[in-house]
DNA sequence: AAAATCAAAAGTGTATACAATTTTTTGAAA
DNA sequence: TTTCAAAAAATTGTATACACTTTTGATTTT
């Protein structure tokens, strides 16, 4: 694992693959002195990265009050999964119109990692890798900006959706973007873009709200 | 023009806004101590500000250098521009599918406005109509998720543009606008999604690129 | 026993101190 | 005058100090 550059972004990185892997749940308190103490650094670096957090959604910071992992509500989930719907809709189109061979062949080696987690049921690589999917669309098309935002909202997808896809649900997912990947091998654009905006619909479907409130040991849950 | 709540807020308010009217120009130094005074609080909160501006993109933080106003590059534009037309596409799509005669109003209403800023020439308040235009879909929409992720968008942009937009580029974009909501009211989807791609076509193309390094007083810029 | 009260402890918000780095200035040599 | 080197000044990065707010927990009151 290669090291982020600021001591900050340490404590970011570390923070947001708790947040995403559940390791800390909605609503957990994040404690400045113990995340300090955790990371041998002052409240100052820690304050730091909860404010960036903060910023991405991922905790929500109350005055005089402390920082908490965000518990967003369905609302905001719907919303954050229409605007992924909106964006990757489009990207898709793009994607199949400049879609180059070498592209394809990516994708197609990205699933196959992807069952290949599946089968291994490595449940870690697999969460991480079906959401990279998309991400690695973006940056094959040369445009960090793009990937850079759907990072951020694939993230706050990943706040949302319940503790751990189930098997099941991951082999569905990976079979899905097995199918956009043959739709743009036949450069087939209206068909991607359809089976991509299924494909987000029913990761949006399979959403479960477990809104436990719980009094999360922070110290343990960063190991 | 009401208080925001936190005192960090409100720094990042100020240097946003002299970011995005180009008050301060791309490049410019920020010196943390310069604006702790201007700003009478200490480096603390200007530094807690200058991180969150630049998880916005709208300044670089160089290590041990310090903060500059962001000089994105061409090609960062261009994919800034190529984001806001894949995403404002597909909310356009989305708004006519679900649109409200109230909708309709409010976007009318703001145009209008947007041709009274530009007909008593205040060069700020159109510049800030034309790209609220935008914001205002999302808001009416009822989705804050989209109508902040397009507000960052849009301050990119704001940073990315030419100093101020002509006169001519201005009621060009108000007319656009217009026909937009024209096609909206005719229920039109595909014509409102075409001509928001296309008015975002030509936004970018009218993209001039000044790099001029400027040694800039700070002070000065923000009153 | 439950509720209310208040003191102590813990935690956050901001300023300041100080080490480490970068920039500027100064001054001598070419 | 220009160039380079070293010292001085300014600036950033991090830790710490301290005021103020919230939380906790014991004690009293109902």
């Amino acid at each position: 694992m290669p090291d982020t550059s600021t001591p900050t972004d340490q404590i970011v990185e570390g923070l947001t693959r708790a947040i995403v892997e559940h390791r800390l749940q909605p609503g957990a308190k994040l404690a400045e002195q113990k995340l300090a103490d955790h990371y041998g650094v002052s409240r100052t670096l820690v304050r730091q990265a909860l404010f960036q957090l903060s910023q991405k959604r991922l905790i929500q910071m109350e005055p005089a009050r402390g920082a908490f992992v965000a518990t967003p509500s369905v609302s905001e989930a719907r919303q954050v999964f229409g605007v992924r719907r909106m964006l990757e809709a489009e990207m898709t189109r793009a994607f199949v119109r400049e879609l180059q061979p070498a592209w394809l062949k990516s994708l197609q080696e990205h699933v196959a990692q992807e069952r290949e987690a599946i089968a291994q049921d490595n449940v870690s690589a697999r969460t991480e890798l079906l959401g990279d999917f998309h991400v690695r669309m973006a940056e094959l098309m040369d445009n960090p900006v793009l990937a850079d935002m759907l990072n951020d909202l694939i993230s706050r997808c990943a706040l949302i959706t319940l503790m751990y896809q189930s098997a099941h649900a991951a082999r569905h997912s990976a079979d899905e973007h097995a199918a956009i990947v043959q739709a743009m091998a036949a450069r087939d654009e209206n068909l991607a873009v359809t089976l991509m905006a299924e494909h987000l619909q029913h990761v949006e479907d399979s959403l479960m709200f477990e809104r436990t409130v719980p009094s999360n040991d922070v110290a343990q849950a960063l190991r």
